[in-house]
DNA sequence: AGCACA
């Protein structure tokens, strides 16, 4: 029971959320937790009878989406195993970036079914590109390869990883960015090897948080912080 | 469970 036979996309779609968070503050989290993957387009959720305990987070990259639908699968999010799998059909976003965004006009149903299926098409032929997965009908597995290129991202910790820091960093310093975000714990330097840190959180949700807003993060001109995820 | 963008 993989994600159904979806194929990748740019955008993954999010089941199972908390409905009682707030559409702004969903969205917010949402954006914090995944960009850890990538570059984020957009998030949508909606709080219709329809659609809410969902949402869409659309991706600069496939790769991004790919490794989030792995690594996140479960994560538990406001007290809820997130449920994710690619979207059926191409985002507006992405559309408008690459400028073949058509504003719909208002449907019946019917049709909107219709164009569903269409777009759904379009986003299968393009997500394969000349020949590179083997067995056409192997299973979503050979779209989850990575490139050479690609980085790898460790899962979900409540525990991060510092790199890059100067080696004059103390842990005063490194508390005082650190702690003001919820969840902080302590920071370990690690003496031994002096540029790094270990720097732990209460949960892997507030740990992400503070990895997005620090990530980059320069205690001096070169010095930018490299975050991820400790390994386990 | 539920695939939208207003």
């Amino acid at each position: 029971m993989l994600s159904g036979d979806i194929p990748p996309n740019q955008t993954i779609y999010v089941k199972n959320l908390n409905e009682k968070i707030k559409k702004e503050e969903l969205k917010r989290s949402l954006y914090c937790l995944f960009s850890q993957y990538g570059r984020i387009l957009d998030v949508v959720a909606l709080k219709t009878p329809k659609l809410r305990g969902q949402a869409w987070v659309c991706f600069s990259e496939v790769t991004a989406a790919s490794n989030a639908v792995r690594q996140m699968q479960n994560f538990p999010f406001y007290d809820k195993p997130m449920r994710i799998q690619y979207a059926k059909t191409k985002s507006d976003c992405i559309a408008k970036e690459e400028g073949s965004y058509v504003p719909r006009e208002k449907k019946k149903k019917q049709e909107e079914k219709a164009e569903r299926k269409r777009r759904a098409e379009e986003a299968q032929q393009s997500a394969v590109p000349n020949g590179t997965h083997g067995a056409s009908n192997g299973g979503p597995t050979a779209a989850f390869r990575q490139g050479p290129g690609a980085q790898e991202t460790a899962p979900p910790n409540n525990i991060l990883f510092i790199e890059n820091l100067p080696h004059e960093t103390t842990s005063r310093m490194l508390e005082m960015l650190f702690q003001q975000y919820p969840g902080f714990k302590e920071v370990r330097l690690i003496e031994a090897k002096p540029g790094i840190a270990f720097v732990d959180f209460e949960d892997d949700v507030q740990s992400s948080m503070a990895m997005q807003a620090l990530q980059g993060f320069k205690i001096t001109p070169q010095n930018p912080m490299v975050i991820n995820f400790a390994k386990k």
